[in-house]
DNA sequence: CATATATGTCAATAAGGCTGACGTATTTTT
DNA sequence: AAAAATACGTCAGCCTTATTGACATATATG
């Protein structure tokens, strides 16, 4: 059990500041541990992992994307992400083609599989999503998205507050 | 760039639907990101790993807790909880002791030095909550909440509609 | 006494990150 | 044209965090 709420009306504030916060972490923590949890059987299966997941999400939201550019996105580095799409090319889920523009540059896009497997992890993902955006409604999901865009650091919040798709 | 909205009413019905719940999934992937990127850069400094983390955390929550209780809220096995748990204590960040009434079990403690990482860890991760709730708004932080709690399984969901911390 | 529980430990394995160094093709700059 | 920067790949080695299986020990409980 934990320490009961203090006396005072200062301590009390600071009380209620900490277990706010702290329940907000929990929340957020047990959230993400539930919502990773299924799509990483899915993968488990295939042999995959949630690196390859995050690899096929982002192709997919940004067809024709450059290694450099998911790079950026992913934030890892790129003897980290060679592995992976290695493998996701070499098992044909991604499509790599050498840009018409600068020949330096590859291009990566789902292929037919690769099209199949991320709809099947989204489709996971998203079912959870509108389940628990039906059970609380449309005003909580306007809170939801409100605040996890500001937790977000600045430079990516821009993703959420203005326009479209992850173009980095 | 990607697929623009189609036309006619059901395929828009499923375009806004999907385009919906990737925002949720991108805000979940970017909020956790960068969550967890500060502390982790802390405890990078100190030798250390977000599995420490984790684990000071809950024995916060839980002062006296068993290996046991400890297992079952991270849901990892023993052996991985050993190297990490070894660590702390052979450190100096956790305490260990027999318990009184069963001999058989340790009960876990932090000590005035893990209480300090916990503070600078927790005081990090509350600021950016802290502020994120300021910027959204108290409406919104009740939506925010509610949204997380529909999407955490159903064993764990009542640790935050009902009543204190994890008391498993 | 037998069995179950709580904990710890040894050994092997794997995913998924990291750094540093080097090579090569291509584009841009001087 | 030569030099520098960019985009990508790859080799080699290291770390953290997780896994499984097997076994040991202390303690509690039937």
């Amino acid at each position: 059990m934990n320490t009961p709420p203090p006396a005072g009306d200062e301590a009390l504030e600071r009380y209620l500041s900490d277990e706010e916060t702290r329940q907000a972490l929990e929340l957020l923590f047990f959230a993400y541990r539930d919502f990773t949890g299924e799509p990483d059987a899915i993968l488990a299966s295939d042999g995959f992992g949630r690196a390859h997941h995050r690899v096929i999400y982002f192709v997919k939201r940004n067809p024709s994307i450059t290694v450099n550019r998911l790079l950026g996105i992913l934030k890892i580095t790129k003897q980290s992400l060679s592995r992976v799409l290695g493998q996701l090319v070499e098992e044909n889920y991604i499509n790599q083609e050498t840009d018409h523009d600068d020949r330096r540059r590859r291009t990566l896009t789902l292929t037919e599989r690769g099209e199949a497997l991320e709809a099947k992890l989204t489709e996971c993902q998203g079912a959870r999503i509108r389940r628990a955006y039906r059970a609380a409604g449309a005003d909580a999901v306007r809170g939801f998205k409100a605040v996890l865009a500001e937790i977000i650091n600045e430079d990516d919040r821009g993703r959420f507050t203005g326009g479209g798709p992850h173009t980095a």
